[in-house]
DNA sequence: CTTTACTGTAATAATATTGGTTACAGTAAA
DNA sequence: TTTACTGTAACCAATATTATTACAGTAAAG
């Protein structure tokens, strides 16, 4: 995976950490260091996701679309969805050999497998929860 | 993660499908239709890890260092182990911000929980069952 | 109604990562 | 001493990721 979650979840944790402000996509970039584009592409993805709204114009802005300790990390997790956990099994096997021929589906199985195991994990904690690590 | 952990998987369930014999750096990359040069370097990983051993030479080539039942996947995982699940945290965030100075060690926590919940997942299954799935 | 401070998004450029290839020294069987 | 391998280094190509520029659209505030 990229760094798109990590973007993801300082984004929300700020949104949640200023709740009842709205927060501009500088504002957000400043804390992450990175450009304000790359937060509106973000939360472009979070806004389909129905996890943060956003006001135009002037004094416009993003907010969380719901309180934090109903965002559960495996919502965003899933959400930001790029690739699998243990990497893509973009190799195109060779079908005249009987591993060649079934690694592919063997091993997305196993990925799927894995994938619930991760999703089962994030899905104990809400963001609330996340956040309130934060002294 | 990238296509290595796959690459690794397929590697191990060749090997033991074909257990007994020593298999080419060659052969094993025209079943999973890559370079050998790759294989021969995952591999150089593997045998770091006592997963694989080699023997040089004319007639030269690869056998499985263990058992099948006794290489659990977790150990490959960890094998080939290059970087987290989520992502990496890479970003410098702004040690101004309350978030941002704190964002980097609560991912990171988060990411070791995640990592272990995927290695425990793993650690149930050995090459020998995963390799029994092959009809 | 025009200025201002924003979002939304496309297009493109820069950078980093990954995968592929060539080359060749070293090894051991035949 | 030839042959068929492994082991690595060095380099190149392809792909993925991240950054930047540009600008149209929107809404508050004067």
């Amino acid at each position: 995976m990229n760094g798109r979650f990590a973007i993801s979840m300082h984004i929300l944790t700020l949104l949640e950490q200023f709740k009842g402000e709205v927060l501009s996509s500088d504002f957000i970039a400043g804390s992450i260091n990175i450009n304000p584009v790359l937060v509106r592409k973000e939360i472009s993805n979070l806004k389909k996701h129905h996890l943060v709204e956003s006001k135009e114009g002037k004094a416009g802005g993003f907010t969380l679309a719901k309180p934090a300790s109903q965002i559960m990390v495996s919502d965003i997790y899933k959400a930001v969805g790029t690739n699998s956990v243990l990497g893509k099994s973009v190799n195109d096997p060779n079908p005249d050999c009987k591993i060649g021929k079934q690694i592919n589906k063997q091993l997305n199985a196993l990925y799927e497998d894995v994938e619930n195991a991760v999703i089962k994990k994030l899905g104990n904690i809400s963001l609330a929860e996340f956040h309130k690590n934060f002294s």
